[in-house]
DNA sequence: AACTATTCATAAAG
DNA sequence: TCTTTATGAATAGTT
C-alpha cells in the first residue's frame, strides 16, 4: 500500500522510519478501535517505538488491568504472579520468624511452659537470670548517676546560699551607711534589685530512684 | 475495502460480526509484526472476542511482562500493584510488629538497655522476675513429679524383691521336697526358670533435677 | 504535514 | 470455514 511494495524488514533511514512508525501506529490503534466496536471485542494495544515514546489503545467497555487480569486466566501465563510469589514468600518467612520470636517472648514470660523440658527451662532460667543481672546492673547505674547529680547539686547549693547570706550582709551594711551619709536620697536602692536576684529557699527538685 | 463502505457500528449478524472479528484480527496482528519489524518497535495487542477466545501478540523482542513493566513506568498508571501495595503494606506490618518484639526481646535478655529511662527499666525486671518465678514453679513442679516417681519405683522394687524373695524360698524348698521324693528326675527345675524373671539388683535410673 | 500512486485489507458473495 | 473479487483504506514515496 503506497508508491510500491516494500520489504518487512528494518527500515534503515532513521526519518523513514519514525515517519513509517507514526502512520502505522495510527493505523493499527484506529482498527483496534474499529474491531472493539464492529465485532464487540476487548482490545488491549500497547506499542513502544524504538526511541521509547509509549502508545496506548484499550476498548472503552473494560480496562488493561481487566484486560491482564482475563489474559491470566485464559492463558495460564503469569504476568505479575511471580512478584506476588516473591512477596508471598518473604510474608511467610518473615511470619515463621514472628511466631519463633513470640513463642521465645512468652517463654520468658513464664508463658506455655508445659512444652518444654527440664533442659529447655534451664536455659531459659539462665536467660532471665542474666537479662536480670543487666537490667539491675543498669538500674545501679541510673541510681548512682542521680545520687551523684543530687550531692553536686546540693554542694551548689549551699555554696550559693552562702554567697547569697555575704551578699545580704554587704548589702545591708551598706544601706545603713547610705543612711547615715544622706538620710533623704536614694533610700530605696534595695527594691531597685530585680526579683531574680533575691534569696530564694532551697528547693531540690530531685526525685529518689529507689 | 471491500464491497462498499461500512459504517463502524457494531455489527448486528453474528455470523458476519464472527467473520469479520476473524479478518480483522489477522489484520491488526499482522499489521502489528510488521510495525514491530520495520520500525523497530515493541508492541503487544491482547484481544477478546465477545464470544470470549484470546488471541495475542507480542514483538519478539520484549514480552508480556516486560512490557507491562515499561508501561507502569511510563504511564504512571499501576496494573498489578494494588495487589503488590496489600501485599507490601501486610509485610510492612509485619516486619513492624517483628522490629517491637525484637527489642522486647532484646530488653529482656539485658541488650540495648541504654535507651530506656528507669521506670521502663522497672517494667522489664518485673517481667523478668515474673518470668523467674514461673520457670522456677515449673522446675519444681519437674522435680515433685520426679521425686514421686522415684518413690513410687522404689516402693515397687522393694515389693518385686520381696516377692522374688518369697518365691525363691518356697522354690527350694521345692526342689528339696522333689530331691527327697524323685532323687534324679527334674533336678534342674531351676534352670528352666526363664532369665528374666531372675533376681535383678535395684538399679532406678533417676536423675535428680536440681 | 499534505498529496497521490499503489498496495493491502476486507465486505460480501460463492 | 476457505476462496474469490470488487472496493475502500492504508500507506510509501514524494513534494
Amino acid at each position: 500500500m503506497g508508491r510500491g511494495k516494500i520489504e518487512i524488514k528494518r527500515i534503515e533511514n532513521s526519518t523513514n522510519r519514525q515517519v513509517t512508525f507514526s502512520k502505522r501506529r495510527n493505523g493499527i490503534i484506529k482498527k483496534a478501535r474499529e474491531i472493539s466496536v464492529l465485532c464487540d471485542a476487548q482490545v488491549s494495544v500497547v506499542i513502544f517505538s524504538s526511541s521509547g515514546k509509549m502508545s496506548e489503545c484499550c476498548s472503552p467497555s473494560t480496562t488493561l488491568p481487566r484486560m491482564l487480569e482475563k489474559y491470566q486466566l485464559n492463558s495460564g501465563k503469569k504476568l505479575w504472579d511471580l512478584k506476588h510469589e516473591n512477596l508471598n514468600v518473604e510474608i511467610d518467612r518473615i511470619k515463621k520468624e514472628n511466631d519463633n520470636m513470640q513463642i521465645e517472648l512468652r517463654h520468658l514470660k513464664g508463658e506455655d511452659l508445659n512444652s518444654l523440658n527440664p533442659k529447655e527451662l534451664n536455659l531459659i532460667e539462665d536467660a532471665l537470670q542474666n537479662g536480670l543481672a543487666s537490667v539491675r546492673g543498669k538500674q545501679m547505674e541510673f541510681l548512682r548517676k542521680l545520687k551523684k547529680n543530687e550531692r553536686l547539686l546540693e554542694e551548689e547549693n549551699k555554696h550559693l546560699t552562702f554567697l547569697l547570706h555575704h551578699q545580704e550582709l554587704a548589702m545591708n551594711a551598706n544601706v545603713r551607711e547610705l543612711e547615715l551619709g544622706y538620710p533623704l536620697k536614694d533610700r530605696d536602692f534595695a527594691s531597685q534589685i530585680p526579683i531574680a536576684f533575691r534569696v530564694q529557699p532551697i528547693q531540690p527538685n530531685l526525685q529518689e530512684n529507689k
